[in-house]
DNA sequence: AACGTCCGCTAAACTGATTTAGCAGAGCAT
DNA sequence: ATGCTCTGCTAAATCAGTTTAGCGGACGTT
């Protein structure tokens, strides 16, 4: 790849200057002395050459490589996650780096493995990123350097980067508050174990917290809590048949993700009931689904790109230990309306 | 970033050895006459030391660098293509190789910066996918090294790896014929753009002739044929109303993708009519949502994953510059049951 | 005239590996 | 004793950049 590409012996050649004026030029160092006629001649050979340093060399001397490395456990397949890597991209580029990926597939041999290939090739810092926000064990080796963890925390105070799940939590349930549910509103999703374990997921505590504080904080309480022992559309599903046998029908029901409430509109549209006339709902995480539901799926977003970006300019341009929280702005689709009387 | 890492020098020092000795053991070349005691004192003291290579010193020398460039239009952050990348990536690291990971946007400008980010790095081979299986131009910057197209052909008849999409159309009827539809099959997805530019896409035609020939084969043709603007759940949908106006009722539908059959399934609930009982559906892509419908959806499923595999071994082990199709497994689901009478 | 200073530039060292060319000593034949 | 080959190893060049140290000449000062 790459056969005779000019080098910067090349360029210094064909200006008829040495390989210091040359590398000086074209690296803008100030100071230099060299001649405004120099670094035209300089410029102008690069250009006829087509000259571009190689980074191999070049790194080998300032150890910078302008590669950051984004290490997931798993994160890279998953429909939602290719936003982080997206964001991140998206930051690299403006900052003239390149991504190296790599997955480690929850298993620790592939994770050492794979942090130590990134080493090798002296990445510039390393962002780790979780599919689920949990928190998470910081391999050793990756302290060697600057790391940003992404949807993660660790023990260590690591700077990173997560979703404000609390406030979107606040969000969602302001949104039905605003549209006059208050008595009747049901939560999808309760799960002991995602709320409990840090190391499982942060999102279910935070979730919960902000729509309990915002229902008490408007004197209202959950009118109905269902358990499921996972967040996918079966579990929406049974949830939802559930609720429906009570003697009393929600008027607005909220699930802890989009998973959940596609399947919660699946028991709906068995029941022949209809959203939002019937039952209003809103959700978490606006996955592609919610647009494709019928109506279209009220949820607050998962800023994935937004958080990908945020990790590479923590990492690059230095910023804060404190974790940061981005915002989950409230996607408004039509499955939200006034309950009826 | 991996300061103070040990170097060959350093290994050479301990074993007491020259770095030219150090370098052969550990490289284990063939024909050296170093002693058996030599390799043992290096390895130890590579060992000891925990020597890791640098990989820029070593590839500024060898011009290899065990890394490959995976360059795609958009593919990396779409739902399906992670499986692309994780299957390059699995092969990537069962050959020692790591991934540097570029997205054009589908812009030129990114395109040409990202590709020669990429050569800057002097990356091994490059994989240039697409996230429509479709053919496209290669940018000329990408021809001074191995290429493999992925999910994407090119009129200069690159290596490439596609889906057998038509395979798949004839799996789809197969499955549907065997049940014992035969004369009330309809489709749902025709799309003259599709179907004619291959720029846009090469599944249209080729899936379209797959179900056009086993069913002309078995003496059937289509009974209903829909045309969509897109493969969107909406365009699904819509198609499927207008099916259910018409005097007879298809006993099956084909739809080109299973975001269409995801709009299927809403107007069949809208209709109340009930999957496979009244209608079979049967679709292509082996989306996630095809698990999460009720009842599961039978598709043919777009061999990410091994297509991501594929494009890795033929860069990296040689192979044919015959385009590589890779098979589509029909999922079985439940979508598909014999005609009622 | 001698000395110091600034200007414009360059030689050479350095980064960490691989690779080429070749050296010293042992053993053997003549 | 001389020459030859083989064994086991090493010095030095090389890759393509960056960086340090410093050189020769013009100019100004005393």
């Amino acid at each position: 790849m790459g056969r005779n590409r000019a080098t910067l012996a090349d360029v210094a050649r064909l200006a008829g200057l040495s390989k210091t004026a040359a590398s000086m030029v074209l690296n803008g160092r100030e100071g230099t002395r060299l001649s405004p006629e120099a670094h035209q001649r300089v410029f102008a050979a690069a250009e006829e050459l087509g000259y571009r340093p190689n980074v191999a060399a070049r790194s080998l001397r300032t150890r910078k490589t302008a590669t950051i490395a984004f290490v997931s456990d798993i994160v890279a397949t998953t429909r939602f996650a290719g936003g982080l890597i997206r964001g991140a991209l998206d930051a690299a580029r403006e900052r003239d780096h390149v991504l190296l990926i790599a997955e480690t597939q929850g298993d620790a041999a592939f994770e050492q493995y794979a942090i130590e290939a990134m080493l090798d090739r002296q990445v510039d810092g390393v962002i780790y990123a979780a599919m689920a926000t949990r928190r998470l064990a910081v391999p050793p080796a990756i302290h060697s350097g600057p790391v940003v963890l992404l949807n993660a925390t660790s023990p260590e105070n690591l700077p990173c980067v997560l979703p404000d799940d609390e406030r979107a939590g606040r969000t969602v349930a302001t949104a039905l508050l605003d549209k006059g549910h208050r008595d009747r509103i049901a939560l999808i999703g309760r799960n002991r174990l995602k709320e409990r374990e840090a190391e499982v997921s942060l999102a279910a505590q935070a979730r919960l917290r902000g729509i309990q504080d915002t229902l008490s904080a408007a004197g209202a309480t959950l009118f109905a809590d269902v358990f499921c022992s996972d967040w996918l559309p079966e579990h929406g599903y049974a949830a939802m048949r559930g609720l429906l046998t009570r003697p009393t029908r929600p008027s607005a029901v909220i699930c802890m993700n989009d998973r959940l409430a596609f399947g919660a509109y699946q028991a709906l549209g068995e029941a022949g009931l209809a959203v939002p006339t019937d039952i209003s709902v809103v959700s978490f995480d606006d996955d592609p689904i919610a647009t494709w539901l019928r109506p279209g799926l009220a949820t607050a977003a998962l800023p994935h790109e937004q958080m990908g970006r945020r990790a590479v300019e923590i990492l690059l341009d230095g910023g804060t230990t404190e974790p940061t929280l981005v915002p989950m702005p409230l996607r408004r689709r039509r499955s939200i309306a006034a309950p009826v009387a």
